[in-house]
DNA sequence: ATGGTCGCGGTGCGA
């Protein structure tokens, strides 16, 4: 099973770069966030055309919006927090494939340190962890993916210095994102690749990708049990350095199930 | 390094 993990900033204007990935690289499993679209406008049918027939989306107009794009059958759909209001902001899509449950988030960003939108994010990292707490235990075969905007450790920083006091890499994110992690998740990427330096974000400003000056923000973590049967995880810079690229690049791992 | 560039939608906001 090999499945991938891709902000996309906006489905819609990404489409023809996510059709041409997914016949290059043809994951099982695509998990996109911001898709930035109400669920009418999901593209839908030309991700079908391609081999995928399996499409579940959850998104609003012009923010936010998750979907999980699969080869096969998709099971026990959930979307938001079971606690979720209905006009909460479309962040979380939840479903079951092949035997693995895949919960696919785009972490709320935060915005100023302090702010209300702040501590909105820290409060919903502390919910996604009290979500796996009370649904989830360690021996079973559980994905949490998608764009945790959270840079965890100094190697996953350009310049630990320079982002020591700025979003994504505060001492309240990096706390929150660990107490996260404590519920028993491995960082696939981290397993494989051990400490080298390598990031799935880079700001549009500055010619920051072209100077590789960037974030690892966009994570697969694995349930124990199934990070056993983890073979690869990697970054796929490509379509980054793509003509009007998103500011993330997909994240991918592979398992022997 | 306090600017800079995107997507969405048709203005300014969020990232």
């Amino acid at each position: 099973m090999k499945i991938a993990t891709w902000n996309v900033n906006g489905i819609n204007s990404r489409l023809a770069q996510v059709l041409e990935w997914c016949e290059s690289e043809r994951p099982d499993v695509l998990c996109l966030q911001e898709s930035k679209c109400v669920d009418a406008k999901f593209p839908h049918s030309k991700l079908r055309a391609i081999g995928y027939p399996h499409i579940e989306f959850h998104g609003e107009k012009a923010y936010n919006g998750v979907a999980i794009i699969s080869k096969h059958p998709i099971e026990d759909l959930q979307r938001n927090f079971p606690d979720d209001d209905g006009d909460a902001p479309r962040r979380l899509i939840a479903g079951t494939i092949d035997g693995v449950r895949v919960v696919n988030v785009y972490v709320p960003h935060g915005t100023k340190f302090g702010s209300d939108k702040f501590m909105f994010k820290l409060d919903w990292i502390a919910r996604l962890r009290k979500y796996f707490d009370t649904n989830f235990e360690l021996a079973d075969r559980l994905l949490l993916v998608g764009d945790l905007n959270v840079a965890p450790h100094e190697t996953d920083v350009w310049n630990p210095r320079y982002w020591q006091d700025r979003m994504h890499f505060t001492k309240p994110e990096r706390e929150a994102i660990h107490n996260l992690k404590r519920w028993g998740f491995v960082d696939l990427f981290r397993q494989i690749n051990d400490e080298e330096k390598a990031y799935s974000w880079w700001s549009h400003f500055h010619h920051d990708f072209e100077k590789d000056r960037g974030l690892r923000i966009d994570h697969i973590w694995a349930s124990p049990a199934l990070a056993d049967n983890c073979t690869d995880c990697w970054i796929d810079k490509g379509p980054r350095g793509l003509e009007h690229p998103s500011d993330h690049a997909p994240v991918v791992a592979e398992f022997k199930l």
